[in-house]
DNA sequence: TTGCTTATTCGCAATATTGCGAATAAGCTG
DNA sequence: CAGCTTATTCGCAATATTGCGAATAAGCAA
């Protein structure tokens, strides 16, 4: 899968990618990416603090879920972008939380 | 990575593990599984109601985030367990939604 | 029935995430 | 300072997810 960092917008003329883009273009993808980073920041975050709660070092943690180190400090790095769902369910299945997802609807201009 | 769907247990001795496998036997693998297959078919669902939502058949969302519609189908098949973060948030940009994703802690026998 | 649209399934290449050791930094106590 | 624990970074192999076409099924209207 090419890495939707820059996403590049293929020259279509279909009507509904049209109809999205009317009501898509008051968000640039620049503006998207700045979301998709801060989303990353949070969940990178709720990691630490979850595992802090704990009272466990990345050493533990990683035990716990079968791994190493290494891929904990990965996960609490506040750059990362390559959290996964499966990830975060092996840890919150360690710490006795379950994972919500949840699709909220973005209202613009508010 | 190895599928976690059949998790075998390392026989570690260290303390952090015991004290986490005392609070987590009252929830057997087993469980575990079928709580994860609950969750994908809850996200498989969650994505064919947006799609349907926004009245747009699989080939037009595969459009619109730059895929086609077999992999649409895939991700909406309730029996899928390989659903991604990327992935979500794919779909929910090309909605106009945000994924949120919230660790909730379990409690037990409640 | 035919014709058309939509949905589903399969196989495999391409890409992304994870596993994991090793090296190094950072913090903390003596 | 030394010694220890914890955290971070790097590189690459292993595994998982995605891309995508092709074939087929399913639904619906004429």
């Amino acid at each position: 899968m090419p890495n939707n960092k820059a996403k590049t917008r293929k020259p279509t003329s279909d009507a509904v990618e049209i109809l999205h883009r009317r009501s898509y273009e008051g968000r640039p993808a620049r503006l998207k990416n700045l979301e998709e980073a801060r989303a990353n920041e949070e969940i990178a975050r709720k990691i630490q603090e979850l595992r802090a709660a704990a009272a466990l070092t990345q050493t533990q943690l990683a035990k716990l879920i079968g791994t190493t180190a290494s891929v904990i400090c990965r996960l609490e790095d506040a750059d990362y972008e390559g959290h996964s769902l499966a990830m975060l369910r092996r840890i919150a299945g360690a710490l006795n939380q379950r994972v919500e997802i949840r699709f909220i609807p973005i209202r613009r201009s508010a």
